[in-house]
DNA sequence: CTGCTTACTTGATATTTATCAAGCGGGCAT
DNA sequence: ATGCCCGCTTGATAAATATCAAGTAAGCAG
């Protein structure tokens, strides 16, 4: 295991349980890609031929419809991306670009579900993962349909702010163009929701964001786990 | 397997192919169990003890935060629900409660993942099942974040219309105030969006929905298979 | 049958969110 | 360094959606 194909792959829960025999005989058709920024990977409706994983970079998974566009959501490195279409042997929901320069593992699908079948330590990973997926867009749609734009970004802040451990600022890791997308809002709406939160004792300047008071901002936000919690 | 216990449970995609003997385990510990119309199943936070089915009757699972509510989805016979929870050994997301007299079917998390080991038949079905339900939930923050609530009411009568074959008239199978919850809007604006579809050939008295002109219809609502199609 | 409850509808209004149109300002290529 | 592009901001306005307040009608218990 020590010197296995991709070790960064090797080292995800989704491939850390399996056999090396196995995990040798799921790389052998897998090959890493190098991407430039703003590429396009994938199309929404075309069939999943392989499973990806994002070794570095980012890269945002989106839907059109009808000339209007979303971020469904932005996958961050080390993860896997789109493998419920992979299991299901379906099309793609969303479409997928780089957002930088990306290092990406692609995984003939057909290899991963006839590995599937073969070593039980990776069917238990790829369950308990796909399990966790569809609870984290549970909890995007309670987001979205219990919460304004407003609390939404009250919410993502507070959760960046907890996941870097309260310092007293940091850095959006997403354009604000982007973020916007993500919290289903437009880029004017989330410029004026940034100016309404400074009464809550948030302060933005460029890309840095302050939360000078979090109990204001949460007696606001009410975050809750069983929306804003990437764990539980 | 024909005379297993729980025969509408046995013949589910998700129990289908697993051995008799490993179905027969994990129905050792399970209970069948009858619920009158409108009563609390499952609070939001609580552990996932049981895994459901539901044989027969109608349950709506549903969240609320800061005094607001909303039904997630509404489960209809004979599925499951909560499986995700059950996989992970996590708190439920949501709240279920019944809409009409209910039986379901209950079975011990922990009997689920003890199987999920031992059979592999069982282990590929609860993968592929919690594949397809990650891809609904996606389908549906598609269809939040791309259309507002008339496209989706829209969109919501066509794929019945279609679901149903295309029949001259049908009945609507939610009360009106839960499909409003479902769509993301308020009792009254579903209202307003029902005289609104009017305009594209949409009768609609009391739960009796006509559509009286499907081209019209499908014009304005813009139908695709990667929000609007149950299976795919 | 009568009266009650409850869902649904309708109208008026407020809030939230999007759109359109400038303007500002930082980063990057020439 | 200069100028241009692009993302961000701001203001004005429009559209979408929610809220509040009656009113209507259908179903059900007495």
């Amino acid at each position: 295991m020590s010197d296995s194909t991709f070790p960064e792959v090797r080292s995800l829960d989704l491939f850390a349980d399996m056999s090396d025999e196995n995990y040798a005989k799921l790389m052998r058709g897998a090959y890493l890609q190098t991407f430039p920024p703003h590429v396009d990977l994938i199309g929404e409706g075309e069939g999943a031929d392989f499973l990806h994983v994002l070794v570095s970079g980012a890269v945002d998974l989106f839907s059109r419809w009808n000339n209007r566009e979303t971020s469904v959501m932005i996958v961050k490195p080390v993860s896997t991306f789109i493998l419920a279409a992979t299991i299901r042997d379906a099309r793609y929901l969303m479409s997928a670009r780089t957002m930088e320069k990306s290092r990406i593992v692609m995984i003939p699908s057909q290899d991963v579900r006839a590995i599937f079948d073969l070593d039980a330590g990776f069917a238990r990973a790829v369950v308990v993962e796909l399990a966790a997926c569809y609870r984290s867009v549970i909890k995007t749609t309670k987001n979205l349909k219990l919460r304004t734009a407003l609390e939404r970004l009250a919410n993502y802040l507070l959760s960046r702010h907890r996941a870097y451990g309260a310092p007293a600022s940091f850095d959006l890791d997403l354009e604000k163009r982007q973020l916007a997308s993500v919290l289903g809002m437009t880029p004017e709406n989330l410029s004026r929701a940034f100016k309404a939160l400074q009464a809550y004792g948030v302060a933005v300047n460029g890309e840095k964001i302050e939360i000078t008071n979090p109990a204001l901002l949460q007696k606001f936000a009410k975050p809750t786990s069983l929306i804003d919690d990437d764990q539980t």
